[in-house]
DNA sequence: TATCATATATATCAAATGATATAATTTCAA
DNA sequence: TTGAAATTATATCATTTGATATATATGATA
């Protein structure tokens, strides 16, 4: 019985290689990425993004099989990119698991990290912002959760807690060392969200070495013990 | 010419202290500040409130105009909620703005400012999350941007701005604590929105002792000069 | 109790939106 | 060049969604 439809769905994965028309899914998925990134999952209506992106609405179901393919495809390019860009840094992570670190290194690490991601961050170029979309989607969790969380927040809220713990030479529990954790990432991400809003009043200045100055004294000041 | 409509819409507004209905104005108003606020404007649809608030469709145009109306509604909401919430510290801001302050005591103020702010905050009930409508807003401007950020945004980053350039003793330039302020400020609302997920591997505790040290250490680890 | 403003309910509309069937076109290897 | 696979385009659906016209109910007051 059934119709046969037209057989399994195309849906060109990125890793084919094939011929042309990589490029086209390429595009799509850069729109996607900006739009999702700006306005959320439900604002952005399909149309636009084929729209933005120069091609028909059914090239969505083509490359992506859905709306929601889409916006996980976008999941997947963050992580991705994030990975790519704070590859310089990863080394640190594994490191970290092993040896325990006296609490200068683990500052010095501490300080390397974030200036990476600041820079990382705030470099990205205006349209694109990859943080804004994560930081939504943990903050009302929609198709792509699990996977950001997974990939992106756990990881990042571990490494930086633990390296928190052994700056301040165990002097903060781990739940203290958590909430800083959380405080110093929310404060990254939520600055870049208010950027356009602080470019408002202020000029459209370079902030990552402000930034990073700030998140220095921060880090510096973690409680130690003599 | 024209059908003359029903004549002006009704249109209830919150002054009207009419007879009843005006709790079923609130109820609407309710579940739509826990609606949007979760979910964002367009994520949420009318007849997802009105059921929850247990009315039918056209109750919102009745009370609201319409979704828009009762977006803005919920705007207005959360910024006399935190004028009420802060009015404790309401009479600092004007103490600022005209006398400067001696170092010190810039920083008592900016550590009962965010004390004030974190406790009600993190203490509103866990539904209604007034600080992630805000957010949200922000960070992509909807419909009620413009009154969030004139009312609450501007005027906020406004005085931490000025108390930390007061705690700094003059050593922070006015964009230096600018970048400071909205990190301290973003890292609140940040936390907050990462709240739910925190729960998720810790506790639900109450965290906003956490939290204040966390701001009482960076607000005392200010750049001072001797 | 009669009356009229207030408030709630029913039914329905038009536009927007995600999605698909299907046709036309392009690409590339044989 | 040619023929099959890959890609792009056209036309169209079925739902969802915000909104309204309109009817009914409620309640205070004279």
């Amino acid at each position: 019985m059934t119709k046969a439809k037209s057989l399994a769905p195309p849906l060109r994965t990125a890793v084919d290689g094939y011929r042309k028309g990589e490029e086209t899914r390429a595009r799509i998925l850069e729109v996607a990425l900006t739009e999702f990134g700006n306005s959320g999952f439900s604002s952005v209506t399909t149309r636009q993004i084929a729209k933005k992106a120069g091609v028909n609405l059914p090239a969505l179901t083509y490359y992506f099989g859905n709306k929601r393919g889409l916006y996980l495809a976008c999941a997947h390019a963050i992580v991705a990119s994030y990975r790519d860009g704070m590859a310089p840094v990863a080394e640190v992570y594994y490191a970290t698991l092993r040896a325990p670190l006296v609490p200068d290194e683990a500052r010095t690490l501490l300080k390397r990290l974030f200036a990476e991601l600041a820079r990382f961050l705030l470099s990205t170029s205006g349209a694109q912002n990859p943080a804004l979309f994560v930081q939504r989607e943990i903050a009302s969790p929609g198709p792509a959760f699990e996977i950001l969380y997974a990939e992106l927040w756990r990881p990042g809220i571990e490494l930086v807690t633990n390296l928190i713990i052994q700056a301040s030479n165990g002097l903060l529990s781990e739940k203290e060392a958590q909430v800083r954790a959380v405080l110093m990432i929310s404060s990254l991400t939520g600055f870049l969200s208010g950027l356009p809003v602080i470019a408002r009043t202020a000029g459209k200045a370079d902030y990552s070495e402000l930034v990073i100055a700030a998140l220095d004294g921060q880090i510096e000041s973690l409680e130690r013990r003599g």
